[in-house]
DNA sequence: CCTACCGATCGGTAGG
DNA sequence: CCTACCGATCGGTAGG
């Protein structure tokens, strides 16, 4: 890891506990050991941090979405697979994908814009697996933007609790999801009647 | 209204597209047509503005689950009123309700802390409610921690999207809730074996 | 990567 | 609710 990296992942980890705004650029360089001027040796801007790291997150989103879709398989199958992938994603860049849900707003023209396209479009990209799984009789559901949105928030929620060092992997928080979304919580009642 | 109310109405709504540390006095200031200092002759600092709102929102989610749990009726009810409350709370009140939920973390001490408390006890209301449906027969869940935060988060997304002029009504949406977390996706086969 | 520094802005107070 | 102002801090640049 170079200079430049080690300076993205330290404001990265603060950004994420302090919140982008109120980060200061010599916060950071205490945290390095260094000067706040000295670290425009490495990065343009502040913002550069931010843009960097919301561009490469959404990016690792798309990529595993794609990878679940064209999977051969069923609807269910690809939703399975694309709700792993967003998890994956999450818990393998807990701090960046922190920052990239909370603080993409602090982006300023056009990555504002940018950032706001992109996200519609994940969105769209679930909304439309949920349509087609309606349509062929796999799902029942009421409203494909609600259902996508309720998913996308609750597996984006996973950033603010997972614990690298608690019981539960990846694997089995997407397994988990996949249950719960796909099957509901209420109790099959067919075996007791 | 008030001078106060409206000073703290058009900080949150600051508070809400800007956040809370990108948001200065002076803007506030601006959007009222006064100067920043004129302010503080209503309130006491910018934080408090920031504690009032969060402790506001955190006392009307706690008694809108009160509600819903004192209800007589089976564990499937009061989650699905618990739903309802919580869906109530957050479109009668978007931009506090947003700021709330993405604004706490710049308390101080001794708020900070308090409200970290809150959110736990918050939480821990959903997650006993799903463990006696477990326990009793009404649900089948894998990890009721899990469960909890998955709703919870995708209730709380629902103010990062609410029209209060869009076609879908809070009881609207809080019936999809209920539905999706209860059912699921998953398109019933019994009829057509 | 440092020293020295820029203009701008910050939350907030004094005094009226 | 205003004018006048405080010390502190901001992101960033110049020059080495």
């Amino acid at each position: 890891m170079n200079r430049k990296e080690q300076i993205e992942q330290t404001a990265i980890s603060l950004f994420r506990t302090q919140g982008f705004a109120a980060t200061s650029m010599r916060t950071l360089a205490q945290s390095l050991g260094m000067e706040a001027a000295s670290i425009y040796a490495h990065i343009r801007s502040k913002e550069e941090i931010l843009q960097k790291v919301c561009f490469r997150l959404a990016d690792d989103f798309f990529t595993g979405f794609k990878n679940a879709v064209n999977k051969p398989g069923t609807v269910t199958e690809k939703l399975q697979a694309a709700i792993a992938e967003h998890v994956q994603v999450i818990t393998e860049n807990l701090a960046a994908a922190t920052v990239f849900q909370t603080e993409w707003r602090h982006l300023s023209d056009p990555y504002l814009g940018q950032m706001i396209q992109l996200q519609a479009q994940y969105e769209a990209g679930f909304r439309e697996l949920l349509i087609t799984g309606q349509t062929n009789g796999e799902f029942e559901l009421t409203d494909a933007h609600l259902t996508a949105r309720a998913l996308l928030a609750s597996l984006n929620g996973i950033a603010r609790w997972y614990n690298p060092e608690g019981k539960l992997t990846p694997t089995e928080i997407a397994a988990n999801f996949s249950q719960l979304f796909l099957r509901g919580l209420i109790k099959d009642q067919i075996s007791n009647s």
